[in-house]
DNA sequence: AAAACTAGCGTTATAATATAACAATATGCT
DNA sequence: AGCATATTGTTATATTATAACGCTAGTTTT
């Protein structure tokens, strides 16, 4: 499914994953979204939602870690990481791309719906396009 | 792209990885594309497989490993798997499914399609369908 | 309010997956 | 045979991810 994707011309079915709104403003659509569901994002979620959200490309989990230990008082291990980030994708926050180990920010957080990305093999540039086509083929 | 697909009627756009014909077939027509191809299948990389045709499921590199020791005199570490692996996939003789870290075998080593997978988050049966429509449509 | 419960996080250790680097051997070519 | 290259052996280590246990703070129950 990996496909590099040089293409320029725009598309609304295919964008990048990384040219959206500003941090702060997804960061306020999670707060909403969790108080909608009552769910918590504290400031731990917050701060790894904020570093995904700001990354200029997919970020491995050990990034992560070692920006959060970076930027942070807080103490770090693995755990840290992974416990967020589960979080993250359990609400639909981020996608994890299993095939380079890493995560995007989710573009449409309050959707649900079934993405396709295609990741350029050479620089990990990641676009996003919608797979409810094929995946209404496959359910049936 | 993990769907678990309990469906049960047959349909040519969709079927098993792992209901196919015989290892020995199999094996028989890898031997043929890589004298083609001017490729080796050495008995090393014949076992590996050998190995992924025979199984019922995905396998891992370090159950491919461990079978390696158990079956063989030959001495087997990780990169004696890897390697094998390296080989195959870039023949197109299996796949790497990267979401549960194994490997199954190719249905159409011949043919350089482009595939998706459904994969049962229960019990890990493996569908495989085309996805050719979609990859003509990302190409555009 | 005290006790019990729970979610979240800290902490240590370890499991699971994958690769780097170099040595030895086998294979094909002239 | 001698050389070049591909393959495999071998050791070590890197990378990714989780298990297990304890602490703390907030909530609920009584």
């Amino acid at each position: 499914m990996n496909i590099c994707a040089h293409t320029h011309h725009d598309d609304d079915r295919l964008h990048s994953v990384h040219e959206h709104g500003s941090v702060k403003e997804r960061i306020k659509q999670a707060e909403e979204i969790c108080d909608e569901a009552g769910a918590r994002l504290t400031p731990l979620r917050k701060e790894v939602l904020s570093l995904i959200l700001s990354a200029k490309a997919p970020i491995g989990a050990y990034d992560l870690l070692a920006k959060l230990k970076n930027s942070n008082e807080r103490p770090a291990a693995p755990p840290t990481v992974y416990r967020s980030l589960e979080f993250l994708l359990e609400h639909g926050f981020v996608h994890r791309l299993t095939s380079i180990n890493a995560f995007i920010p989710c573009c449409h957080p309050r959707e649900g719906h079934q993405a396709a990305f295609l990741i350029c093999q050479n620089c990990h540039s990641v676009k996003e396009t919608s797979a409810n086509d094929l995946f209404d083929q496959l359910k049936s």
